[in-house]
DNA sequence: GTTTAGCACTCAACAAAGGAGAGTGCTAAC
DNA sequence: GTTAGCACTCTCCTTTGTTGAGTGCTAAAC
């Protein structure tokens, strides 16, 4: 069978009503709300048509049809007018991010609740891949006799940093032999390619302090272990509670057990499109427990470099054509908005 | 009307069964499980005068008793056994403290996961207050020619940092000349305790780069600003979903939104107890929201400062006698480890 | 004076029964 | 190919009993 124009018309008004209202469409609301210029029972033999091509569903039979996870995809594909972002919001999302802080994940952090704040969705933010990122700068800088502090500068000027206990008799200047020495090995190498054997053996070249060196070398590499941490931040996630899919209890708590479980959420992230927005409905998400959910993804980027990934979550009755506004013009904003930041 | 000790000993029945069951208590129950001694209707009869004492509480006529907020103070004070904590549980709580890493903030995040877990409620934790911490050390360490960085040590090693752009033609030299000024004015004072037009007339000295300078103080003083920043963490959030009370998806989203409200939740925290457990139940809440809910909080501190509050919440219907022996411990367990971590 | 057995009464919770309403599928006519 | 009409289905809501736990009261027993 083909799918007509016609057919194309009342699947569309299907699924607009259906989004809107939750509620199965019925051919009598149908032609009575949309003008489609034929009659009930017309429509109700297209129905017919369009549920055996996959495209519709009837939770009972005497219940009107609800689109399927096919028809999302089509209207996402297809139908869907992408709107571009409300000037409004526009306007309101540049304006927070001028009032933000300049710490990376807090950068993301906001982004997650201005994201759910705009859309009404329950909104997800991975922390920025840090170990994609090259290292700058590695300094030790005494504090005080017994402190010093251990920085690490990455080439976008993300910062790690570490207070350590100094041995007695260590001056200044030792310390910056050994900043040297640590700046010679791991200067230009990003985090993944630090090869911790080779460091050890250049600690040779000190006979004093060995445990001290060896300390130092453990504190650095549980830093760069940290900035492989696969954080994930969450906006609204109570908003589920609005949607009359999640009012009865058992799902709604199987939805938010489901958002704690912050290394899953970090994979879907992770195993979105590499690049611009990209959209997962219902059981085309991997995870059985997302096989109601639609997830709309965009990645940001510092300069050229993907950073990561940002997204929102919601039944799959979403509004694509907003969600995906949304996402497109934020993570094109907070890719600009890091890259003024931390960009060269 | 006296309380007798047969009334109490019933009381305690109730309190206790009810806490297990979440269900009203009747005299049949209490007579049949409990080896009281008496009948069911010489119990019908001390209800009957327990409930005009205001101890207890008729969902309706033909429902059994529950206990009010009156008798959970009752219990709190005099009746329950406050039990030392489980050794397996303390050791738990010991293992996962060694294994964690030393940024403070993430200490305290991680004893609101750990509360939540050996106690199935959810758990609040507040971000210590650093304001009340002595600046032990202010420096600018340059990292490049465009950067440079600023560090903030407290006296407890609690450490701020903030990467700045210097403008050029800046050297090492004329960073230290700045630090210590910086030094001068701020070491050994509280944050609270800064008065920023002083510092702003020392600039005078320096002709050159006002500009920067300014910029400079701008940054200090926001991140001193942040240290004030009244961050609560929470742990076990859905843990609310097993309690019977929390079944009603109205109640547990007005709960879950109220976790949300982080403001409202530091204000609690930060006015419990000045040091040590504190109960809170029901309607001895000062938030409306929190009418049919409890909590319980302890303090943690550094050597023999307080430095903040982290607590547990949950229905009235709370085992109090584990949650007090938990916060207890906890507190405890926290200010040692802090203690350990950043004490001289 | 307490304590207890017995009984009438109350009320929530559950289940069954009976519309009402929305929607479908089919047929026959246009 | 389109449409009106009608029988049929199924959920949802309301109504109506029924059950069971629990109470309060009274009168007898201790």
């Amino acid at each position: 069978m083909k799918l007509s124009a016609r057919k194309l018309r009342i699947l569309q008004a299907i699924i607009d009503d259906y989004i809107r209202s939750a509620e199965p469409v019925g051919s009598r609301t149908l032609a009575k709300k949309y003008e489609l210029g034929i009659s009930s029972a017309t429509i109700r033999n297209e129905m017919s048509d369009l549920e055996e091509m996959g495209f519709l569903e009837q939770p009972h039979t005497s219940a009107g049809r609800v689109p399927s996870d096919k028809a999302y995809r089509l209207y996402v594909d297809k139908l869907m007018k992408v709107r571009s972002l409300d000037q409004r919001e526009a306007e309101y999302i540049k304006e927070t991010y001028e009032s933000t802080i300049d710490q990376i994940e807090q950068i993301i952090f906001h982004t997650a609740e201005i994201l759910s704040e705009v859309t009404n969705y329950t909104s997800l933010a991975m922390a920025p891949r840090l170990n994609k990122v090259m290292i700058r700068h590695i300094q030790l800088v005494q504090v005080d006799e017994e402190l010093a502090l251990l920085l690490i500068v990455t080439s976008s000027g993300i910062l790690r940093d570490t207070l350590i206990r100094i041995p007695e008799g260590i001056n200044n200047d030792y310390l910056s032999r050994v900043s040297n020495i640590l700046n010679e090995q791991f200067r230009g190498k990003t985090i993944d390619q630090i090869n911790t054997e080779e460091i050890s053996s250049t600690w040779d070249k000190f006979l004093k302090n060995r445990k001290f060196l060896s300390s130092l070398l453990d504190i650095l590499i549980q830093r760069f272990r940290e900035s492989e941490k696969r954080e994930v931040y969450l906006g609204g996630t109570t908003n589920i509670f609005n949607f009359p899919e999640y009012q009865d209890i058992i799902r709604a708590q199987s939805f938010l057990n489901l958002m704690e479980e912050k290394d899953l959420l970090y994979d879907i992230l992770a195993n979105s499109a590499e690049d611009g927005v990209w959209v997962s409905i219902g059981s085309e998400n991997s995870y059985d427990e997302l096989h109601d959910c639609s997830i709309v993804t965009a990645t940001y980027s510092l300069e050229d470099r993907v950073l990561g990934t940002i997204g929102l979550i919601g039944p799959t009755r979403m509004e694509y054509s907003k969600a995906v506004s949304v996402m497109d013009y934020m993570g094109k904003a907070l890719s600009r908005y890091l890259t003024k930041l931390y960009g060269r």
